[in-house]
DNA sequence: GAACCTCCCTAGCGGTGTTCGGGAGAAACT
DNA sequence: AGTTTCTCCCGAACACCGCTAGGGAGGTTC
């Protein structure tokens, strides 16, 4: 019956595809994307899923569950880089990437502290580093040392950088905190008032990567 | 009134100092750090202060704002540090303390991400590293790349230590997820599991100072 | 004495995450 | 074929949440 044209058409229009933990997620994350984190809910996920909210809990143990499922999910959509023997460019490159697809879903970002990433996407790229360090000639300490170094740097500084306002090109602006740093008075902050105008138009891709810079250059002192 | 023995031995009892907004952060503060953030609430919070929750809502426009309240008053726990030409070691020396005064209220710490430091305390603190580096030879704009990137840097550090859960000696312990790490399937991760057990002793100050470094390591080269 | 201001109250609204018990329908076993 | 079991969803409800509206007691100011 899926060969069915009408019934696929019905289908595809109806949601009559089962729904799974991975149906949840995805319509969770549409929701989380389009409509903010802080009107997410376990009812309004189950408006959208045209069910009513108690039948989650079959599904999920709870909502904090869900959370730890879509923030893997995101995880997941972080491609790892190919093997090359440049650990450093390597690194720089998931770095990146990480903070891309985490600016990609601000809303789930926002998540993201105050939790620990076990899934298996998040352990998956933990692990790439781990072995990208030791592959390097780090030895174990150093390379754990570098899977808890950068994952707190690029969470960190994604999940802040959400705080101040996502912008249009997928690069966060810092218009806003800008304007609000001029505003302040000169003779209590001289020195933050004086820098406001240049902080205006930052890209925090090139903050993001000059940081990391400075850390994998302090690990390839170590080597 | 205030004379009389009896009554000012009531009024140390029954907490009959006036209420305003110091008060009621301090006892929130308190009451962050010994039931948690997540039974803390608007009508827990009034109920320690011996009034009910509405009348909160007198002396704070919302729950949000009230946030924003904790959080500078933890920033104006972090000491400036004294003013020397060495503006490396100054800059150190003030991200490990507020690193530090961060992880002494872990409750008020997972506060602060999604939320832009806009209080007198966290602009003092700000001026202070913009000041520091623009003395230090920073132009403007890298100055105000250092206040963003160590803004980032320690706070996304410190709320994501956290969420690991803290230690008894004031420094967070992976214990847990270490041991989490070596009940991993060994063929799958197989790099992971191998440092999982140098993960275990690890004290993370050591870590963020060292990322620390790399950071301002990589502003110097700049001068 | 009247008007105002400060600060707290009671009552209640609309929402939340979550649990409980049940029930319809498919699947599996006897 | 009948019975049991399993899967998945539902209605009802609980305890709690942030917050608002309106009011009232007590002090201060004209």
């Amino acid at each position: 019956m899926s060969d069915n044209p009408i019934g696929a058409a019905w289908s595809d229009d109806e949601t009559g595809t089962r729904l799974d933990r991975a149906e949840i997620v995805r319509v969770s994350l549409e929701l989380l994307d389009t409509q903010g984190l802080d009107t997410f809910s376990m009812r309004r996920l189950a408006q959208a899923l045209n069910i009513k909210s108690p039948s989650l809990y079959w599904h999920v143990r709870s909502k904090e569950e869900l959370y730890d499922l879509i923030i893997d999910t995101v995880y997941g959509r972080c491609a790892l880089p190919a093997q090359t023997p440049d650990w450093e460019g390597r690194l720089t490159e998931l770095a990146l990437s990480l903070r891309k697809v985490l600016l990609d879903h601000p809303a789930a970002a926002r998540l993201l502290p105050g939790r620990v990433p076990a899934g298996p996407n998040a352990l998956r790229l933990a692990d790439h580093v781990v072995g990208t360090m030791r592959r390097a000639g780090f030895d174990d300490t150093y390379a754990s040392y570098g899977y808890l170094i950068l994952h707190f740097y690029v969470t960190g500084f994604a999940s802040q950088e959400v705080a101040f306002g996502k912008g249009s090109a997928g690069d966060v602006r810092l218009a806003d905190f800008g304007a609000f740093l001029s505003g302040l008075p000169e003779e209590r902050y001289p020195d933050l008032t004086a820098v406001a105008g240049v902080m205006l138009d930052g890209r925090l891709t090139d903050r993001f990567a000059f940081g990391l810079e400075g850390i994998l250059a302090r690990f390839a002192r170590e080597l």
